[in-house]
RNA sequence: GCGAAAGUAGCUCAGCUGGUAGAGCACCACCUUGCCAAGGUGGAUGUCGCGGGUUCGAAUCCCGUCUUUCGCUCCA
């Protein structure tokens, strides 16, 4: 059923130029997308509903946009490079998926268990005359335990030094390693998964610089967290806000734009005082849920996911997880960073990022929430649950696309009933008042009852229909998206009139 | 990455056991109608995902490849 649902969304993006497949026509790349005409008017919109929320509606909340290339000492400090890079190989049989030098790992626990059992035993028959420094160092088999786990380890470093992974899986076929679950030893080849995009910076080859493509967009803020605190004069607690790029290398990307190779993340980092981070950071669950919730589609689209397993940096995480097609999935994350990342980059910059704070009269790191949202997620959150297949009281149907109107494409179609009688011409007129407030577009082809229900399917708030007794007394008639219904309102008032659903401080409070 | 299914016009799809392509909707032009889609006439559109093979002949069979969907696996 949501599959339904979900195959609607798919060809109705592509259909009315909201999503495209990239490079379609060389048969598309995996897991990136473009953004249509429409799609990209929707997903500015969502951009700047965020943008005005966060920016605009906080004083003390500031915009930054740090380039997509960064130091690479940045991932070292972040964690990034250690975390992001795993050597896979999957089992042909139980069709498993391991960590190459977890497996090796896991062997050599297994060697270290049998020296322990030794030295147990040893233990055992020698009572307190036993030396343990002495018996490792001696007894045959316990040397001989100890050489060989050495010597593999040794050998895997060197290989995945060397990106040698050929060796890495010889390795586990010469000793034999199984399969935990099965005990199959049917491997396929040990593969290097970098989840960060590597790149060069500098036109020759010999003193490039190794690059990556930024995995996520809060490192810029991070690192400028001096510069912009400064500079603006901030005082705690304050918030910088990013949009931007970020690429990730995933090893399956599924499901649409909800996991793109490369996708748009929208970013708030809060910085706190040591100790009140949880305050703040159930301020900011609350706080973006009712952004989310801001926008009418119901509450049971929403829910908090608070995260048992914490990451390194974390001390509290909780996802805003919304209803899709294929089900609840994660959204918005909220997480309490304490001051992981500012310490990390005082440590591999050497340059201290504290902020003195007056009242306390002390300098100290601060602790930061962070609030992050995929804008790509978003919008396939709000096209999702907009796009509606609706039965009307005569038994027809129509396909609508109820999104909230501040984040319509367009906001206003203006269409003359007749494209005669000097009717397109009064159309005209109304446009290019309005095109100054509002998106505005102009469409005289077909039946009027059929260009209502085109405007329907890419949610257009509003319709303005010029017919006759427009030229007889300056009225037209105006009608709602949701409603179906209409009223006759002169041209003059129209701009007025329909201000109010566009006004931020109708949807935001 | 593994396994399964799929890829034919802009969209949704038909095309049986091989004989070089169709429907509905959409699109374009004209006529008609004139406030909630689908009236008339005419028209454009596909080297049937791409590459190779078998065959006298491939959308159809075989292999490879790319892409999509689903299930595993991964997801700071």
């Amino acid at each position: 059923m949501s599959d339904e649902k979900f195959k609607k969304v798919l060809s109705h993006a592509k259909e009315y130029g909201f999503v495209f497949q990239s490079s379609e026509i060389y048969d598309g790349l995996s897991a990136v997308y473009d953004y249509g005409p429409n799609g990209v008017a929707l997903k500015k919109n969502i951009r700047d509903y965020w943008w005005r929320s966060m920016v605009q509606l906080h004083q003390n909340i500031v915009g930054l946009d740090a380039a997509i290339f960064m130091h690479p000492t940045t991932w070292k400090a972040s964690g990034h490079v250690d975390a992001f890079n795993d050597p896979l190989i999957d089992n042909k049989d139980s069709k498993k998926r391991y960590r190459a030098d977890v497996l090796v790992e896991d062997y050599c626990e297994k060697i270290e268990n049998k020296v322990q059992k030794e030295i147990k035993k040893a233990k055992k028959r020698f009572g307190d005359a036993f030396n343990e420094a002495e018996f490792v160092s001696t007894h045959p088999r316990v040397v001989k335990y100890r050489q060989q786990k050495e010597d593999i380890l040794n050998r895997m470093a060197r290989s995945l030094e060397n990106e040698d992974l050929a060796d890495v899986k010889n390795l586990i076929e010469e000793l034999g390693i199984a399969d935990p679950v099965t005990g199959s030893k049917n491997w396929t080849d040990v593969k290097q998964f970098n989840l960060m995009f590597g790149t060069k910076l500098g036109a020759s080859a010999e003193n490039a610089t190794d690059l990556y493509l930024r995995p996520e967009t809060a490192q810029g803020i991070f690192v400028n967290f001096l510069n912009v605190q400064k500079t603006m004069r901030m005082k705690i607690p304050f918030g910088i806000a990013q949009t931007g790029k970020a690429f990730r290398n995933e090893i399956v990307a599924r499901q649409f734009i909800f996991r793109m190779r490369e996708f748009e993340q929208m970013e708030m980092q809060f910085f706190v005082r040591p100790g009140e981070e949880m305050k703040w950071y159930h301020h900011w669950k609350e706080t973006r849920l009712n952004w989310h919730k801001s926008l009418g589609f119901g509450d049971d689209y929403y829910r908090f996911h608070d995260h048992e397993k914490l990451a390194h940096y974390a001390n509290a995480a909780a996802d805003i997880e919304f209803k899709f097609p294929f089900g609840f999935k994660e959204l918005e994350g909220i997480h309490s960073r304490t001051d992981f990342d500012l310490t990390q980059h005082t440590t591999f910059s050497g340059k201290k990022l504290q902020y003195f704070d007056p009242e306390l009269n002390k300098s100290y790191t601060p602790y930061v929430v962070e609030t992050s949202i995929g804008l790509d997620r978003m919008f396939l959150a709000v096209f999702s649950a907009s796009l509606q297949d609706e039965s009307l009281p005569d038994g027809s149907s129509r396909v609508v696309m109820k999104i909230p109107a501040i984040l319509a494409p367009t906001k206003v179609a203006v269409l003359p009933l007749l494209k005669k009688d000097g009717l397109p011409d009064i159309a005209n007129k109304i446009i290019d008042d309005l095109k100054w407030d509002f998106e505005v577009t102009y469409d005289e082809k077909d039946a009027i009852g059929r260009r209502y229900r085109r405007q329907d399917a890419v949610g257009t708030p509003f319709c303005v229909t010029v017919d006759h007794q427009t030229k007889e007394d300056q009225s037209v008639t105006l009608r709602d998206r949701d409603t179906m219904e209409q009223i006759r309102i002169p041209i003059a008032e129209l701009r007025q009139h329909i201000q109010d659903k566009f006004d931020l401080r109708n949807w935001l409070k």
